[in-house]
This record gives C-alpha cells, sequence and structure tokens, in this order.
DNA sequence: GTTCTAGAAC
DNA sequence: GTTCTAGAAC
C-alpha cells in the first residue's frame, strides 16, 4: 500500500478525496466513530465537529464548511461531525461533493434511549449538553430526523442501528488506504421507514408509517375504507354493486411496503412532468391473457414513447404482485424502453400523489361501456374517488363508449382527485372483454381481441398526447377545459343526460356520501353541484360580483378612490394607477398597483375593455421591479393577480420571490402567492385579450395545500420550517415560471440559474 | 388583510 | 412545556 509520500507525486492524480457526513443524534457516537477511524487509518483524516471549532465553543455551520473545503484542497478526506439530521442540514456539505471528492454518509441510527443515556452520562463533553437537558434535546432532534438518501447526492450510505453495525463501519472506514475507494450504495438499512418515513409521509398528508404494512391502507381514512366496506358489502343496494372480481379494492395488506418505495423512487422525479397513469385494460375483470396483453402494452408504449414530449406513461398495479406488471417490466426493459419515459408502479391509481409521492396529471380509466360508476376494480374506485364532479364531466362529453376506443375528460376542480392529486384530466378507455359474464364477450377469439386493445391502447395513449400538446401550447390550455370554467359544457348540458341514470338510488347514496366526507367550506357548493350544475356557475359567479367586503377589506379601494389622501402611503399615482408599497409585505420587495376606476373591485370583474388598463398595471409593476433590480440584482420579481382577493380594488401585486419577511406567517400567505391561485399578469393579459376574462382559480384547497418550495416544490410540515428551507434554496425556478417572462430578473442574469 | 387565542401537535 | 395552526372577530 501506497504511503503518503508516495502519492504526493504519483498518486496525486488518481487520488480522490472522501468527504464522510456522520448522521446521528447526539450520544450516538459519531466523534467516536471518527477518532477509532482516524486512530488506525492510513488515510489522512480531518474532522471538522461543530461543538469544537469555534475554539472551544461552539461554532457554526459555515466554519464547518471552510474547513472542510481547505481540508479538500489539502488533499485529506474529511469527517463532517454534527448532527446533520435532516436533509437541509446536509445539503451545502453534500454540495462539497464532484468528480474528485466522494461523498458518504455514515447513519448511526441507535436506539435514542442510548443516545439519550449517553448524553446524559457525558460530562464535559464538547457539545455541552448535559444533564436532564439532553433527554428533551435528543428528543426533539430526533423528531426532525430525516435520513440520507442517495439522490440527495452520496454516492455511499452505511446505516448503523446497533453497535455491531457500527463496529462493521468502523473496520470499512478504518482499513481504507489512502487510494481506496469503496463501493457505491446503500448498505445496512434493515428498516428503511422507521421514523424518517413516518415525518416525511405525515407531513406529506400521507398514510402513517409502514413499520406495520399492514395497517397502511386500512389506517388512510375516507373513499378508501369506505370503498372496502363496500366491496365486503356484496348483498348491496343497487345492480352496480357487485363484488369485485378484481379485488382492486382489496388487497391491502401488502401495498404498505410498495407505497413506501413509491414515495422515495418517485417523489422528486416525477414532479412538473406531464404524466399519464393507466392500469392495464382488460386484464382483470375482462380476463384478458396477460401474456398476450403485455406484449400489446410495451408494443403500444413503444410507439408512443417518443410522441408524448417530455411526458411520461406509468402503468399502475394495486398489487406488488401482479403478472402483468413483472411481465410488461420484462418485456419492456428487453425492448430497452426509456426507464424515464415508461415505468411500472404499484399503489393505488386514485392515491398515486397523497400515497405514493408520484405526481400524474392523467389518469386511464379502465370504464364500462356506460361509461358509468360502480361495477368494481379501478372503475369503481375511480369514480368514487373523484366524486359526482367527474360523472357530471363525463356526461357531458359522451354516453357510452364502444370497445377499443377512449375519451378525455377534464376533470372540474371540485373533485378531490384534482385537489388532493393534482390530475387534471381522466381517460376513460373501454378494452376488448373476454369474461362470457360480462356484455359483448368475445369467446377466446383473440384475433379481434388483440386487435381492439391495440385500438384501446391507441386511442388512451393519443388523448393524452393531445393533452400534452394544449399544455404545450399554453400552460393554462386545460383549465380552460375545466368544468367551471368552460361555457360549452351548458351547451353540451341542455339535452338533461342526467335524467338517463337508471340507478339514481346509487346516485344519490354517493353524494350524500362525498358530502358527508366533505368540509363545510365546501358544502355549500357542493350542494349547487347537486343541484343543477348550471345554476351552480351562473350562482357562483353573482357571488363573486356581490361579495361582501367587510370595513376592513375597503383600506385599498379608499386609497384608489382618492391617493392624494394618503399621500404618505402611496409611492406614485398616475391617472390610471396608484403604486404603493404593501403595509405588510410578504418579502423583501412587495408592492400593489392599485387599479383606479371604481367597479373593479377584483380579477373576476376585469373584462376585454380593461384590456388596456391592466397592460398600465403590468408596464408600471415592472418599471418598479426592474427599479428594485438595479438596486439589488439578485432580487427575482413575480407579478401577478390573486384568484380572490381580501381586499377590495383591483390591484397587482410586485413581489420578490425571496419571501424573506416576518409577516408571511401562514399557510394562506404563502399558498397565496406560489400556487395558481396566485395569477400570473403576463398570463391574465392574455387571457382577457383571447377570452375577454381571466382564468380564476379561487379554490379553496390551494389555499390550503401542503406548503412547497416554490423553487424546488419540497414539502415542508410547516411555515417556520419552509421559511428556513426558502432562505436557503437555490434550486433553479420551475419550467413554467421561466417562461413567458413570468419572472422578472436582472437582465445580466437572463438564462443563468439565479 | 391582521390579531388573538384555544387547543392540537410536537 | 413550547410551538404551531386554524378559526373567529374585526
Amino acid at each position: 500500500m501506497n504511503t503518503d509520500s508516495e502519492e504526493t507525486s504519483e498518486g496525486e492524480g488518481q487520488r480522490k478525496a472522501l468527504v464522510v457526513i456522520l448522521v446521528g443524534a447526539p450520544g450516538s457516537g459519531k466523534s467516536t466513530f471518527c477518532e477509532n477511524v482516524m486512530r488506525s487509518s492510513s488515510r489522512p483524516w480531518v474532522r471538522i465537529c461543530q461543538d469544537s471549532i469555534g475554539n472551544g465553543k461552539t461554532g457554526t455551520k459555515s466554519q464547518c464548511l471552510t474547513s472542510a473545503v481547505s481540508a479538500l484542497k489539502d488533499r485529506k478526506s474529511v469527517f463532517i461531525d454534527r448532527c446533520n439530521l435532516d436533509r437541509e442540514q446536509r445539503a451545502d456539505f453534500v454540495k462539497l461533493g464532484g468528480p474528485q471528492v466522494d461523498m458518504h454518509a455514515v447513519v448511526l441510527d441507535l436506539p435514542a434511549k442510548l443516545c439519550i443515556s449517553r448524553s446524559v452520562k457525558r460530562t464535559g463533553h464538547e457539545g455541552n449538553l448535559q444533564g436532564g437537558k439532553a433527554a428533551a434535546v435528543v428528543n426533539r432532534m430526533l423528531q426532525k430526523k430525516e435520513l440520507p438518501k442517495l439522490s440527495e447526492g452520496f454516492s455511499r450510505i452505511t446505516f448503523c442501528q446497533n453497535d455491531s453495525d457500527v463496529e462493521a463501519a468502523l473496520n470499512t472506514y478504518s482499513a481504507l488506504g489512502p487510494l481506496d475507494t469503496l463501493p457505491s450504495g446503500c448498505f445496512g438499512q434493515k428498516n428503511p421507514d422507521s421514523k424518517v418515513q413516518l415525518g416525511i409521509m405525515k407531513f406529506l398528508k400521507k398514510v402513517e408509517a409502514p413499520t406495520n404494512a399492514g395497517a397502511v391502507v386500512n389506517s388512510s381514512q375516507d373513499s378508501t375504507s369506505t370503498q372496502i366496506t363496500r366491496e365486503k358489502e356484496p348483498c348491496g343496494k343497487g345492480p352496480e354493486n357487485v363484488s369485485s372480481s378484481s379485488g382492486y379494492v382489496g388487497k391491502e395488506t401488502k401495498e404498505g411496503e410498495d407505497l413506501a418505495v413509491g414515495l422515495v423512487s418517485g417523489t422528486v422525479s416525477l414532479n412538473d412532468v406531464p404524466t399519464l397513469a393507466f392500469p392495464s385494460i382488460s386484464t382483470s375483470d375482462f380476463q384478458f391473457n396477460h401474456d398476450r396483453a403485455s406484449d400489446i402494452i410495451v408494443e403500444k408504449v413503444e410507439e408512443f414513447v417518443n410522441k408524448i414530449g417530455n411526458g411520461r406513461l406509468v402503468l399502475v398495479d394495486l398489487s406488488n404482485g401482479s403478472k402483468i406488471l413483472s411481465l410488461v417490466r420484462a418485456k419492456a426493459a428487453h425492448k430497452k424502453i426509456d426507464s424515464n419515459k415508461f415505468l411500472t408502479f404499484v399503489g393505488d391509481i386514485t392515491r398515486l400523489y397523497s400515497e405514493g409521492g408520484l405526481r400524474c396529471n392523467v389518469i386511464a380509466n379502465a370504464a364500462n361501456w356506460r361509461l358509468k360508476p360502480g361495477g368494481g376494480g379501478v372503475n369503481a374506485a375511480i369514480f368514487s374517488a373523484a366524486g359526482p364532479a367527474l360523472e357530471v364531466a363525463t356526461k357531458e362529453r359522451a354516453g357510452s363508449l364502444l370497445p377499443g376506443n377512449a375519451v378525455v375528460v377534464p376533470l372540474p376542480a371540485t373533485s378531490p382527485l384534482f385537489s388532493r392529486e393534482g390530475i387534471t384530466h381522466v381517460i376513460h378507455v373501454l378494452g376488448p372483454n373476454m369474461n362470457p359474464q360480462r356484455p359483448n364477450c368475445l369467446n377466446s377469439d383473440y384475433n379481434k381481441g388483440c386487435k381492439v386493445l391495440r385500438e384501446a391502447y391507441s386511442s388512451l395513449f393519443e388523448g393524452f398526447v393531445s393533452i400534452v400538446k394544449t399544455q404545450e401550447n399554453s400552460p393554462k390550455g386545460s383549465i380552460k377545459n375545466l368544468g367551471l370554467e368552460s361555457s360549452e359544457s351548458q351547451d353540451h348540458f341542455g339535452g338533461g343526460p342526467r335524467n338517463h341514470f337508471p340507478n339514481s338510488g346509487q346516485k344519490i347514496k354517493r353524494e350524500s356520501f362525498y358530502e358527508s366526507e366533505r368540509n363545510k367550506k365546501c358544502k355549500g357548493f357542493q350542494d349547487e353541484l347537486g343541484a343543477d350544475v348550471t345554476n351552480s356557475r351562473v350562482g357562483k359567479e353573482t357571488l363573486n360580483n356581490n361579495k361582501a367586503w367587510g370595513a376592513w377589506a375597503q383600506a385599498l379601494y379608499h386609497i384608489a378612490m382618492d391617493p392624494e389622501r394618503y399621500k404618505n402611503d402611496v409611492i406614485e399615482i398616475s391617472d390610471d394607477v396608484v403604486v404603493l408599497n404593501d403595509l405588510y409585505p410578504k418579502a423583501q420587495r412587495h408592492l400593489l398597483v392599485l387599479a383606479r376606476p371604481e367597479g373593479l373591485d377584483h380579477l373576476a370583474d376585469v373584462r376585454k375593455e380593461h384590456l388596456q388598463l391592466i397592460k398600465t398595471m403590468h408596464a408600471m409593476g415592472l418599471k418598479w421591479a426592474e427599479k428594485f433590480l438595479c438596486e439589488d440584482a439578485s432580487l427575482v420579481f413575480r407579478l401577478g393577480y390573486h384568484s380572490d382577493p381580501s381586499m377590495r380594488q383591483l390591484h397587482l401585486h410586485v413581489i420578490s420571490q425571496d419571501f424573506n419577511s416576518k409577516h408571511l406567517k401562514n399557510k394562506k400567505h404563502w399558498n397565496s402567492f406560489t400556487t395558481a391561485f396566485f395569477r400570473d399578469s403576463v398570463d391574465v393579459i392574455e387571457e382577457i385579450s383571447n377570452n375577454g376574462k381571466a382564468t380564476l382559480k379561487d379554490d379553496d384547497s390551494l389555499l390550503s395545500m401542503e406548503l412547497r418550495c416554490h423553487r424546488c416544490r419540497s414539502a415542508h410540515p410547516n411555515i417556520p420550517r419552509l421559511k428556513s428551507h426558502i432562505s436557503n434554496c437555490q434550486a433553479p425556478f420551475p419550467a413554467t415560471l421561466l417562461q413567458n417572462d413570468r419572472l422578472v430578473l436582472a437582465s445580466s442574469k437572463a438564462g443563468i440559474n439565479p
């Protein structure tokens, strides 16, 4: 083995430095681990300990970073000896990695009890964590624990859950000579979903910790358990209520593990990419041969995978042991289909995001020919999860479906599948039937069957292609199609197809179920929907126009009517607009451009005749944004309107994207600027110009959505943690924001990640 | 829109 | 015990 002196001459070029980030609570033995390795290792190590780096006092993270950089310059390997319990804490250190620097994590995931007792006993320890406080601190830190993942940027992660694991890791690192490297990957993770998963899943409003896999689906609330109940009562209430032969909702036991796996691998990678999730068509209740079906799936996927732009196709099945899934996986791999474009996924297609972390904007439904809810399997599950809104929207599009065909149905924003799962369209597909107990059985005629199944997948994928194309052309394209906004929906509705529901008994049952499930806020609107969709639209619009503004909501209106009286508050007055700083700014820079005309209370009032006005407002906002950019080029601005503002009088927000403000205090604040509730001024101008009115996304659910970083889209459990994350997040802004001048940034930075 | 505060969550 | 949220009042 080489000595240090040898490699300074020759080995230097080859030697890869190593950064090992220790992860563990106080008392988990991080320092001991480092010391033991350093005592016996022939590799030059530097231990960077935040507890001791500050000249006897506790140091800072940046001191640690600086020391790490200089150690790496000296071609030494580095231990980062601090707790590093959450991803955020680790992130800056992980950035030290690169082509010449291997990034490892060693996780000392020992029982909390043990860490606490060690901490308590410890006297004069560098961290000065003594006595009774220790227990509380360790517990608190463990609450935040987020086990590292390779996706954070590690090439190797070693998990230690007991003393012998620690011993093994110790031996591995001690034996590491200056030129040696260790294999990449995760090692020693026996229980991948201990505390961390619980944390993540809980804050993403997911199911409970999957340590007890059987509990997962059972413990998840509402529709799923209701379906289960329904399935288990085959003596049910109507002809549609037959027991599901596919067992779609019956096989909970295994899913826990699979959902957790899906969460880990799927959460990050699939965000913001148009994604179609589809079940295997005809293979369950329609008893189509799995081998033939899998051939056709792979054949059709291969055909379409290049027609869907950056979109993706995901074959979903509820059970892990699914034969069809493994057949398709094998055949797709054999044909070398791009695994970024096509994947298989185990999970409930109605809960892909909330339980599986997989974002899909479109799902396919294995429908029946009458496009009715019920039956069993995927169809029952989707109609049930989507609520009555899907039935209504489906009836607007088609009354029935022939085998081999598909129909695209935009999902109204009132559907829980829209608000909870982010699904904008459902594509109903009807495949060939090989089951003699179902209508139109092909009696084992697989010539015909295969042809029809091919047609079915073609129709399905064509439908998805058309959605992707529409959205490419106009990012807001899909919204036009939403039931609530669509004017043509009225026309299609005219014939009164609702009367054609043959078993209204079941329908009423479904509606009352949803009513009871929905919170009070939605109830009123839900009632309207149940009564008459046409009226509900009008009703809502009228409601908006006559919105009652409380006394406290009039401030901007008064200013707009008589700006001279509020000279101290306003910073610019013109004939058409007034500019002022927001009294409670939600970012470093946050101003309002007020429209002056009376009668323009909010965005819903804006029509084509106001086009010039909103262009003037935009220009004024832009002027001020640019002025601020001259003072601070690091700022990034966004200009837009709240779909349903609290304050009367049309006002344009001009807000810097740091969101660094003590006034940003709650979920509503955050979501009003970072979800679709915030309507970009450029889009509003385009919509007014094209359609004569702006699209409003005033669904309450948007404001109560989980907290996601506006840059990297990561989710955070509460406002303080979100704020601490956004103060550091340097991820590029999502693609949609970078398009169409939605963001205003310093000109020199155009095209570069800010 | 904010403030206040009960009580849930940690 | 402290932190955080969410609902009511303004």
